[in-house]
DNA sequence: GTCAACTAATCAGCTAGCTGATCAATAGGA
DNA sequence: TCCTATTGATCAGCTAGCTGATTAGTTGAC
C-alpha cells in the first residue's frame, strides 16, 4: 500500500476517518454531513445556497441533509420574507446542543500525529488547487 | 475555513480530488473504485474477498463494484473449481489497457505539493491507526 | 453420515456525493 | 407591462460507502 498513489491514499483515508466519525455520531442521531452544517449555521441564519457553498457540497446534497436535521429538530426552515424562494435555515437550541457535544468528538477520533502542520498545509493546498473552478 | 477540523478538511480534499477524477475516467467508462480494482488484479487473479479486503471496503460494496466493471468487459468472474462459493476475478485484456490509459492521468489530476511526502506519511499513519481494528 | 458452524457472495435498505431536469419566484430589458 | 433570463430549491436517478440479513457451499465435530 506504500505505493499507492497519493490520491487514493487520501480517499482510503477520509473513508476511514468518516467511518469513525459515523459511529461516534450515531447516538446523537447526528452525521458527518449534519455535523458540517450546524457548524457553519453557528454564526447565524443561511440560506441553502450559502451553506452548500460553505460545505463544499451541491444545493441537492445540502437539501437532503438539511431535511433530515430538520427530522431530527436539530434546524428549522422557513421562507424568506423578502425573497419567497429562500429558505432561512436557522439552528434550534436543540441543534446548537448537539454541535457542542460532537465538538469535544474530534480530539478523540483523530488519530495524533507528528506532521499534523503539514498534513493540514498539504489538504489546504489540495482544496484550493481542486476547487478553484467550482467555489 | 483554516480552522476546520483537520478531519473535515481531509474529507473535502478527498471529495474535491475523487470529483476530477470522475470527470477524467469518464471518457474511459471507467470509475475510481473500478480502477482500484483493476490494479489490484494486476497482479493475478483474486477473490472478492481478498480484493475487497486490499481495497480497504466491505464485500459488499467490492461486489457491486466487479459488477459494473464485469458489465463493461473489463473482468471476467467465474467460480472457483476447488471451492464453488469463491468467484475467481480475471483482469481481461480490455481492462488491463484501460488501466493503463488510467494510469498517465494521476500525475496530471493530483496538485504539485512541496511536502508530498509528508502528507503521503501522514495519511499512512491515519490509514493503519484507524484500520488496524478492522484490516 | 449428519448437522452445526463458518465462509463467500449477494440482497435490501440506508446516507452522501454527484448530474441533469424541473418548478416557482425574482429581476431586468424591450 | 410582459416576456425572458436567472436563481433557490427540489425531484429523479446514478455510484460508492456502510450495516444487517440471506443463500449457497465447505468444513469439522460427533
Amino acid at each position: 500500500m506504500v505505493c499507492w498513489p497519493t490520491g487514493r491514499l487520501l480517499s482510503t483515508a477520509a473513508r476511514l476517518v468518516e467511518h469513525a466519525w459515523v459511529e461516534a455520531l450515531d447516538p446523537l442521531g447526528l452525521t458527518h454531513a449534519g455535523m458540517v452544517a450546524l457548524h457553519l449555521l453557528g454564526s447565524g441564519p443561511l440560506s441553502q445556497t450559502e451553506l452548500a457553498h460553505a460545505a463544499r457540497v451541491q444545493t441537492q446534497t445540502m437539501s437532503r441533509t438539511l431535511e433530515r436535521l430538520e427530522r431530527e429538530g436539530y434546524v428549522v426552515r422557513t421562507r424568506d420574507k423578502h425573497d419567497a424562494r429562500r429558505h432561512s435555515v436557522v439552528r434550534t437550541d436543540a441543534g446548537a446542543a448537539v454541535w457542542q457535544k460532537s465538538r469535544t468528538l474530534e480530539a478523540d477520533l483523530f488519530p495524533e500525529l507528528e506532521n499534523a502542520d503539514a498534513l493540514r498545509d498539504a489538504l489546504l493546498t489540495i482544496i484550493s488547487a481542486s476547487s478553484a473552478r467550482r467555489w
